[in-house]
DNA sequence: TTGTAAGCGTTATCAC
DNA sequence: GTGATAACGCTTACAA
């Protein structure tokens, strides 16, 4: 900071110092060429001066703002905050700071959030995808641009570009192993939106899941909710119309369970005895409820948000925008609370 | 994106149009002194070339980078995670980008993010302070530097900068006197550490509220908490070795109460008719739990967030940076699941 | 209405 | 070991 309110440049310390700019730059960025007093004698005027160097600046020469952006659906979920949580961490460490965005699983939002971080002249980017998204033109844009973008947790489908997601299967292989082996024969799964990637993965699980334990696969115990709280108690309707009543249940994530179990309380259904339910987790509070599902699958936000972030932050030290990288795949877990 | 397969700029644009540079630019800012035609031209080309500005050097040139910084305890505490989500809708709708850094409580991360921010010449920064912070030494420097900070819900005493944060005494009121209406007498506070500002504050508006309904202030009744599971219990056990045993009590925060309603369901207290409680809030999931507190003080995180980011937006629209913002207070409130 | 030129702060290249 | 100069991409007086 000088008299004139602004902050300290190299110019100045230079005219000070009657050297060059060039100079006072090597002395600071410690180049070998500079000789030891030169040295101190810039350091310390710098340190009084409180010269720091304008980011700005050297992120406009340099072609790099040692920023990466990160494009979640919603940070108030406690799945992303988590995430997030775990990204900035290994940024903070990487030196690197952390530009954020929230699509609201509004794909006009997540194109802005991609824009503007491009303007910004992001290093990188980690995306999980909205619901909604659909158009993932983006991606070869930013491929155009070399940004490189990884995915995790909700990731595209059929595009070449690194991933990080959670395998459902085994958590789900194990949901139903865990069932089967407390005597349930009819299981079901309350499932999401049948237009969600989610939704059809839980499914393709489920029915591997209960023919490998030696039971059927009916579809009428698979039954779809828009995850509103009324239609998460149409679907228990439905499943209590069925001939012979599921005792057992998968949900499609925490807050379906939640609705269950409002359901049955408000039905005199005996969560535990009447009914057993294992969820996908996004809360972890179960400890403290009378009437915990039996067990939650995780899907380890925060393993998945630090994964794609090491990815990343080697391509972005390799260059390497070209080698495709192979999926990382998580493998979801059966946890008893 | 030309064929070197670098960005277009400025520069190439005009080469190709036989124009100069600074036409260009004032084309594409819309400049009215520019002919309607060129400007035209300008644009056409600019889209084909898919020119996108640059904002580093604009970052750079106009010495503003249309970010802010933000730094919360922890992103995966619900309660910032939505305050955080809060502020960067607002942000969105301003054509800002938020950056992002959790201190951990850890007040030398604290100001490891400051610097960051301030290298990264953020245009101003929201803040929420880490437990541990005592030295406030870096408010006066970022004056120096002419970035405005906004603090909230965790916020500096004795130092004038803007400040947003709830007033626990309204909602520490109401809670008593729903206590009381339902005929407590021995209403006890479950409260943190003694070092916290939070701490004091509760004691306060505690013993005035005791004091308004008509009842006397026993400090006996007042325990501290470090807020571990294992002190949450002792504090429990403090409050159960009472002559009088309170009926009623007032917990620090809902990690608080997951621990009192654990420790009840070990002991064999029946909580809603052994012991009644209310928590501060920072989930909201009660709804679904079998014994829920009787209500929660509501301490609005989202309010505050957006309450503090517009106070910061309207200082940089404002360059305001001397007038002294009167702190905005939000009243808490008991809120019944 | 448009062009010229300077400058933002830093660093890389070349020269001495 | 140090200095001069140019360059990054954009904006903006000032000139024309």
């Amino acid at each position: 900071m000088n008299k004139a309110g602004k902050p300290t440049t190299i110019k100045e310390i230079a005219r000070k110092l009657r050297i060059s700019p060039s100079t006072v730059s090597r002395a600071l960025n410690d180049h070998p060429s500079i000789g030891l007093v030169t040295t101190m004698r810039v350091k310390k005027l710098a340190e009084e001066l409180n010269y720091e160097p304008n980011q700005t600046a050297i992120f406009f020469k340099q072609r790099k703002t040692f920023t990466i952006g990160v494009i979640l659906p919603k940070l108030s979920e406690p799945f992303f905050a988590s995430a997030i949580s775990a990204i900035e961490e290994i940024a903070a460490e990487k030196k690197f700071t952390v530009l954020l965005g929230q699509s609201l699983d509004n794909p006009e939002r997540e194109l802005n959030i991609i824009n503007s971080f491009r303007t910004h002249r992001v290093d990188g980017i980690l995306m999980s995808l909205g619901k909604n998204t659909i158009d993932m033109g983006f991606v070869e844009r930013l491929h155009k641009y070399e940004i490189p973008i990884v995915f995790f947790d909700c990731v595209p489908e059929n595009i070449d570009v690194p991933k990080v997601y959670c395998d459902l299967s085994t958590g789900i292989h194990e949901a139903v192993k865990a069932f089967v082996e407390r005597g349930h024969k009819q299981i079901a799964l309350i499932n999401g939106p049948e237009t969600l990637n989610a939704t059809g993965e839980r499914t393709f699980s489920f029915k591997n899941a209960l023919l490998d334990n030696g039971l059927t696969f009916d579809e009428k115990y698979v039954v779809y909710s828009e995850l509103t709280e009324e239609s998460n108690y149409k679907a228990m309707e439905k499943l209590r119309a069925l001939d012979a009543t599921p005792s057992a249940i998968l949900a499609f994530n925490d807050y379906v369970t939640f609705d269950i179990i409002k359901y049955a309380k408000e039905n005199g259904i005996s969560l535990g005895r009447d009914i057993q339910v294992i969820s996908f987790a996004n809360y972890s509070l179960w400890k403290y409820m009378d009437n915990p599902p039996l067990a939650s699958i995780e899907q380890y936000p925060a393993e998945q948000g630090a994964k794609a972030a090491e990815i990343l932050f080697e391509m972005l030290e390799n260059k390497d925008l070209e080698i495709s990288i192979p999926d990382q795949i998580l493998a979801s877990k059966l946890v008893y609370q």
